[in-house]
DNA sequence: AGTGCGGCCTGTCCGC
DNA sequence: TGCGGACAGGCCGCAC
């Protein structure tokens, strides 16, 4: 589910039912997630008020006032707000009490999600510290030049948090085809016109995502927030062995780096 | 340093 | 209807 576009329509959506609001603690009910969540997390949060609700990349930064909650999705997570009585569902695994009689709901079938207490500046923790520029700023000359020499597929390039933050296995695949660049062509072989096209498609695809991730948050409070946004709106992704919707050529399926990617061998070269 | 891969988990879907 | 296997939108940590 959460490539950034949906953490993003998280953020919004969750933000502000948590800004200003007394937290009254935590209910874990499964702290195996990626790393085990802090056993004390209920002593660290109660009381306080979320003065902020970030987002770098994919984390969401819950700032309070002694430190922050940094949270990650993984693949299968999701956050709503409930209300606390509201009884649990399957891989509802941690609850965020607010003294309104609601909570912040963390559900996350997979456990590949992350929820992790920090007294630091967030943007100083070693899982955010060498991320790469949000999209917005990642210009055609900065993703040119540092692609220099790199051998791996574009792809692999892009959706590298280093490179840049953003970019899921689903926006690739897109913002490739926007491009009109083959997702296997060497990173350092894709030249400075073609960087320019892919910067600017990367953008576009992300805020389209977020324009229509946006007009889900109506329905954010009901069930379990699952946007059915990008399934009309995908060019390529899942569409192998159909045809193109720019030149009709049928769209192929190649696995890199594990990863299923979908391309258009007419439109993307 | 850059690159590729295994692994973490559960749920769903598809073919037999 | 049951069962095995493939696959799923992320990303760390390790070996090379």
């Amino acid at each position: 589910m959460p490539e950034l576009p949906e953490v993003e329509t998280t953020r919004r959506g969750i933000a502000p039912y948590l800004i200003g609001r007394r937290l009254l603690g935590a209910v874990i009910r499964n702290p195996r997630l990626r790393w085990p969540v802090a056993a004390n997390l209920n002593d660290l949060l109660r009381g306080q008020r979320p003065v902020a609700v970030d987002r770098r990349g994919k984390y969401l930064l819950l700032r309070l006032a002694s430190g922050c909650l940094v949270i990650h999705l993984g693949m299968s997570g999701s956050l709503r707000i409930a209300r606390a009585a509201e009884p649990p569902r399957a891989h509802d695994h941690l609850d965020l009490v607010i003294e309104d009689g609601t909570c912040l709901r963390l559900h996350d079938p997979r456990r590949f999600g992350a929820v992790i207490w920090t007294t630091r500046p967030p943007e100083d923790h070693p899982l955010i510290r060498d991320l790469g520029p949000e999209p917005w700023s990642a210009t055609a000359e900065y993703l040119w030049r540092r692609a220099r020499g790199r051998r791996t597929p574009v792809k692999n390039y892009i959706m590298d948090g280093r490179t840049l933050v953003g970019v899921g296995n689903i926006y690739a695949s897109e913002a490739l085809f926007s491009a009109g660049i083959r997702p296997l062509r060497a990173a350092g072989r894709v030249t400075r016109a073609e960087y320019a096209r892919l910067a600017a498609a990367i953008i576009r695809v992300i805020d389209r995502a977020i324009a229509a991730g946006g007009t889900t948050l109506r329905d954010f409070l009901g069930a379990d927030g699952e946007p059915g946004y990008f399934r009309q709106r995908l060019r390529v992704y899942g569409r192998a062995g159909r045809p193109c919707r720019r030149c009709r050529v049928l769209v192929r399926r190649v696995v890199i780096a594990g990863r299923a990617t979908y391309y258009c061998p007419r439109c993307q070269r």
